[in-house]
DNA sequence: TGGTTCAACTGGTCAGACCAGTACAACCAG
DNA sequence: CTGGTTGTACTGGTCTGACCAGTTGAACCA
């Protein structure tokens, strides 16, 4: 790693992200920030002119040098709590992530998903059975969640994972209505046999499919992804 | 505009892009080039940084500045992204939820967010004109961005929103390749017909093909979702 | 009070110097 | 002749200190 404007690009990098500079804020001069990075002002230049590159910074000649870097804060700014998304709004970007989660543990053909899923479906009818429906809303967001978690896309699991609270919300509101008990784990099972045949598109469909029905047995209507 | 650094990089970016300089070719010397580019050697240099952040061109100390544009190398020499994300899982994350996106923009047939994209749009076919690539990507990333706000979903919104830097890096990738440089206007062009013409169904499949073709334009092969 | 001026910032550019690697040719000892 | 060493002329990387051109705001004067 020699090349002191690379480690200086790399520091201010990981400053904005660490939000040592907002979004929309100057950074300090260019004089003494290269004294704070001991370094020349030409190499902070440089630095500064991948950051330009890169799109984090924006220069403004007479003014200073802005972050324009997006603000990073996926989760906390997603409003949290049950009445501050509309379930609606839920059920429509779960009928987007979903699916494509689904189809995507199918074409893996990964051992050890399948048995987490099944173990997350046995725990939902055993539930289920027993009347118990606190337990079955939570293996139905276990099996949610697994599912994300599985899908061998970072990015998918940890949106997902991220959304673990509205989800879980959206998960319940079917279970306040008593006719229709079993149908979570029919259509589970559906994706879970999908999964099970590696049928990526089956998978795919099946979870659309119980998204947009678990969203009508609530009232709730969107428009299909 | 007026920034010799700034200018120095578009032209040697025309350059490049017009053969003067092929792939793998060494640049001339820094203390050469400045002299016939009429600037001094630190704003050649801040240029150089630029077109290195860019993916254009390597430079290796002691031996000279090299085009890398065009040239198949592996992900990993590609320059390194703000989140250590793959680049396939971006890219496959965002050929789920993208599409989505668009095919929500269509059917809400808003005219704010269809001037907003066609602004885009136009910004991105000048910066091409123009052969300033930082320009281009920034309008390509702008194009993806105004999408997700206008989806009229704020979780997906909010969720495109918070991965504005690896769909940043996504985007930027590849302009770093000389041929194809009017593939992403075009496709975009698809798409907003699409939005234009109200049709969901088209614009979820344009904005896929989409993203599937600027992935396999950078060697990215992913599992259509 | 209102307009002008001035000084202190900002980033942008420049010139010239030096260091640390690389490459290669010339050289000299075996 | 061969093989290793040395010298030198390149390369990019860094630094210093200077100056220019905008921006800003306070001090000043009409």
């Amino acid at each position: 790693m020699p090349r002191i404007s690379s480690f200086a690009a790399q520091t201010l990098q990981r400053q904005i992200h660490e939000g040592r500079f907002r979004s929309g804020e100057m950074l300090p001069g260019q004089r003494e920030l290269s004294v704070t990075l001991g370094i020349s002002r030409a190499a902070l230049r440089e630095a500064i002119s991948t950051l330009e590159a890169l799109g984090l910074v924006r220069c403004q000649p007479g003014k200073g040098v802005f972050v324009t870097a997006g603000l990073r804060r996926p989760l906390a700014e997603v409003p949290t709590g049950p009445l501050a998304l509309p379930a609606q709004d839920v059920f429509q970007f779960r009928a987007i992530v979903e699916p494509a989660a689904a189809a995507l543990v199918a074409r893996r053909r990964n051992e050890a998903a399948r048995a987490l899923l099944e173990a997350s479906q046995h725990a939902l009818e055993t539930a289920l059975h027993k009347l118990d429906l606190v337990a079955a809303a939570e293996a139905d967001l276990a099996f949610h969640l697994a599912l994300a978690e599985h899908s061998a896309n970072p990015l998918l699991a940890s949106v997902i994972r991220s959304l673990e609270e509205p989800i879980g919300h959206s998960v319940r509101l079917p279970f306040a209505e008593p006719e229709g008990l079993w149908a979570p784990a029919d259509e589970h099972r559906a994706v879970l046999d999908a999964i099970r045949a590696g049928d990526g598109d089956a998978a795919h469909t099946a979870m659309s499919l119980h998204l947009m029905r678990a969203a009508a047995r609530v009232g709730i209507h969107f428009n299909a992804p």
